[in-house]
DNA sequence: ACCCTATTGATTTTT
DNA sequence: TCAATAGGGT
């Protein structure tokens, strides 16, 4: 693709847009900088580092001050860090780590903002046990409601005192559950009639205890209550082990914030320059604390610049502060850049008319033609057979291969991994009892491209197949698979026998593969290394096919009762539909997570593609996105040309939501975009002909 | 026929 | 976690 000769007068209107950061950091003036997809934005973000960190540098330098710049992930924090380069003065991080890194030094006052969060905690449960009139709320707690009151305080002791007994049986159906307490709880009438909600009353009334005793523990000063711990992996906090997760520790931060001032001032000495990048998804609290700081420097003798780099209209998670920013933090100086350096102008004329706001982009470029935007419906019978024969016919007709992909973007992950051909592992992982139970855990173990987010059984069985590639790919250098101090202590007569063990792992299935691996272990002699290797792959107690087995089967179905055959059967039988899957399923898989596609055609999620372009894009669309959101696309293109008259409050934020979204999807692109809609589209086609024009069929 | 309870199977994403 | 559905009991 040729994107010509850049439009002079364009450039120099955006090169005046970048000088109007400059001044506003020269005068600490607060800004939010608001470009649409493919302007740019990270790389202003970057220039105005640069910029600060040459024009102020050595006054930051001299005052043992640096530059704060936040970033909504891990990948984001070193994207940026590697185009900027290494710089002493420039702290990029995510909002957690640096805030973590700035409060989690004042132990004592996070114990008392700890020790008043569990009281409003205590408060919250007591008052869903006792009170709330909420209807879901007072019938679930209905039954302990009706208790008499010396009867409550009787049911508390009991069902304290037999925590061991409820904690053994809490997985099993209802009837034996029931079963289980029917005798003792005579006393307490209708109190487990629905077993449900009788867990959810026991759930309350221990949290309650746990609570109440984390608060003892602190009052005497405890040595392990002397503490709170941020726990990044985990999304829940467990309070009454002084352990918090990413949302309170947001809400501490802004808690202990705006209580000292001393604190404020400390801050603002340190940081007087503070970048915030992709600010729509930033939590509201992040935003209150930026105002609430910035509130207090004014008038001080060390100034603050706060900045905000994003786009509402890419707004695509519950919890960002979206479209309310300047809300909350006020007077904001408001900066837009309103090119598109991405994409022919065929794509731009699309997206600007799905945005529909004050930002509508240029391209950049004189001569910016030659992409092409098509709009297909179909039949909703056989979806697969669709899909699979459109994404064909582009194809062929873009001509795609390895260096010039297809990019196809689904809603969910199970689609996305069914349609780049592991389903059978996606299937077996998500019907394992672990999975069942952790259901939201699945996407983030299984399909994560970071490494360190595998569930633990991924993990393993990654392992085996990067040792399996290692193996098969002749060009590999043993020192991927051995690290070089154990090489250069190999005799060359165990080299050669560790080359001959390794060459004879083999196998059509896992199964297979892992099997034959634990048969060299066996036949190997005791100081082979191969050996070493197999015992650093496994952590088994000892290593047999068996305990592989039998390690898989207690981490994907912990807490089996060995007397349940029922269970023990189906547990088994989805074990080895597991490792019964043929290698090349795994590999498929072990591909996809490495992002080594070799076929030309990628499947995305729309939501995972933030921040990514691609040449060709291909959009699968229907009605329905889940449970909640039914006929969430065709309720936005019945609507599409005229948003506002979508009367209630609550429609008009799910219509955002979805444009959000739709808006992310199509921007993706930068030079052909095909819509392949899975559904009747007849009675919204006038929504679909206000932003494409027309359609066809598929 | 109705009410209540048990079971089942799901959207996406980050820290 | 939670809505939808299946199924049991009266």
């Amino acid at each position: 693709m040729s994107l010509s000769i850049e439009v002079e007068e364009y450039v120099e209107t955006e090169s005046a847009i970048q000088n109007e950061i400059f001044k506003s950091i020269n005068n600490f003036e607060d800004l939010v900088y608001t470009a649409g997809a493919g302007a740019g934005k990270t790389f202003a973000l970057i220039e105005s580092l640069k910029y600060i960190v040459d024009k102020h540098g050595e006054r930051l330098s001299n005052h043992n001050q640096s530059v704060i710049c936040i970033t909504y992930t891990n990948a984001a924090t070193n994207e940026i860090k590697s185009r900027l380069g290494n710089s002493e003065l420039v702290k990029v991080s995510t909002i957690h780590d640096r805030l973590w890194g700035i409060i989690s030094i004042h132990h004592k006052e996070l114990v008392l903002v700890h020790k008043s969060n569990l009281d409003c905690e205590i408060h919250d449960l007591n008052n869903n046990l006792l009170t709330n009139h909420e209807e879901k709320i007072a019938n679930q707690f209905s039954a302990y409601r009706k208790l008499p009151d010396d009867s409550k305080a009787k049911f508390c002791e009991f069902i304290l005192n037999n925590k061991d007994l409820y904690y053994r049986n809490y997985d099993k159906p209802a009837a034996e559950f029931k079963a289980v307490f029917t005798n003792d709880l005579d006393a307490f009438p209708k109190i487990i009639n629905n077993v449900t909600n009788f867990k959810k009353i026991v759930n309350v009334i221990y949290k309650i205890e746990n609570y109440k005793h984390c608060i003892e523990q602190i009052n005497n000063n405890d040595k392990k209550y002397l503490k709170v711990r941020y726990d990044s992996r985990y999304n829940n906090d467990i309070l009454h082990r002084m352990l918090i997760s990413h949302d309170t520790l947001l809400k501490y931060s802004l808690e202990i914030v705006k209580k000292h001032d001393l604190l404020k001032q400390i801050i603002i000495d340190q940081f007087p320059y503070i970048l915030i990048d992709e600010y729509q998804d930033t939590n509201p609290i992040v935003i209150e604390l930026m105002a609430c700081l910035a509130n207090y420097s004014k008038g001080k003798e060390h100034k603050l610049f706060i900045s905000y780099f994003g786009d509402t209209a890419q707004s695509i998670y519950d919890d960002g502060v979206g479209n309310k920013l300047q809300g909350i933090h006020k007077n904001l100086k408001v900066i837009n850049k309103p090119f598109n350096r991405r994409s022919n102008v065929e794509i731009i004329d699309v997206i600007n008319k799905i945005r529909n706001d004050d930002i509508s982009q240029l391209s950049i470029y004189e001569d910016s033609g030659g992409g092409s935007v098509k709009f297909y419906s179909s039949e909703t019978e056989n979806k697969r057979e669709k899909i699979d024969a459109f994404i064909h016919k582009y194809y062929e007709q873009w001509d795609i291969s390895e260096n010039n992909k297809l990019h196809c973007l689904v809603l969910t992950n199970k689609l996305v991994a069914e349609l780049s051909g592991f389903q059978d592992v996606y299937a077996c992982f998500s019907s394992t009892s672990y999975y069942k139970k952790y259901y939201d855990r699945i996407n983030t173990e299984l399909l994560s491209n970071e490494l360190s987010k595998l569930g633990e059984i991924p993990s393993l069985i990654y392992k085996i197949l990067d040792l399996e590639v290692a193996i098969k790919e002749p060009s590999t250098a043993l020192t991927t698979v051995f690290n070089e101090e154990i090489l250069s202590n190999l005799t060359w007569r165990a080299l050669q026998r560790l080359i001959k063990h390794l060459k004879s792992f083999s196998g059509a299935t896992l199964r297979e593969y892992v099997n034959s691996i634990f048969e060299i272990y066996a036949k190997s002699e005791k100081g082979d290394f191969v050996k070493g290797l197999v015992r650093t792959l496994f952590d088994l107690n000892s290593y047999t096919f068996n305990d592989f087995y039998i390690y898989m089967l207690d981490r994907l179905y912990p807490n089996l009762d060995s007397d349940d055959n029922e269970k023990i059967e189906e547990a088994n039988k989805i074990l080895c539909d597991l490792i019964d899957i043929d290698l090349s399923q795994y590999a498929l898989w072990y591909r996809f997570i490495n992002n080594l596609d070799d076929t030309g055609v990628v499947y995305h999620t729309y939501h995972g593609t933030k921040g990514l372009e691609f040449d060709n894009v291909v959009i699968v669309m229907e009605n329905d996105f889940g449970r909640m959101n039914k006929n969430m696309f065709s309720t936005y293109f019945k609507n599409v040309a005229h948003p506002d008259k979508v009367l209630k409050e609550n429609e008009l934020l799910k219509h955002e939501n979805t444009k959000n979204l739709f808006y992310v999807s199509c921007s993706r692109s930068i030079k052909n975009l095909r819509i392949l809609y899975l559904d009747d589209t007849s009675s919204f086609q006038d929504g679909i002909n206000h932003i494409f024009g027309e359609s066809h069929a598929f």
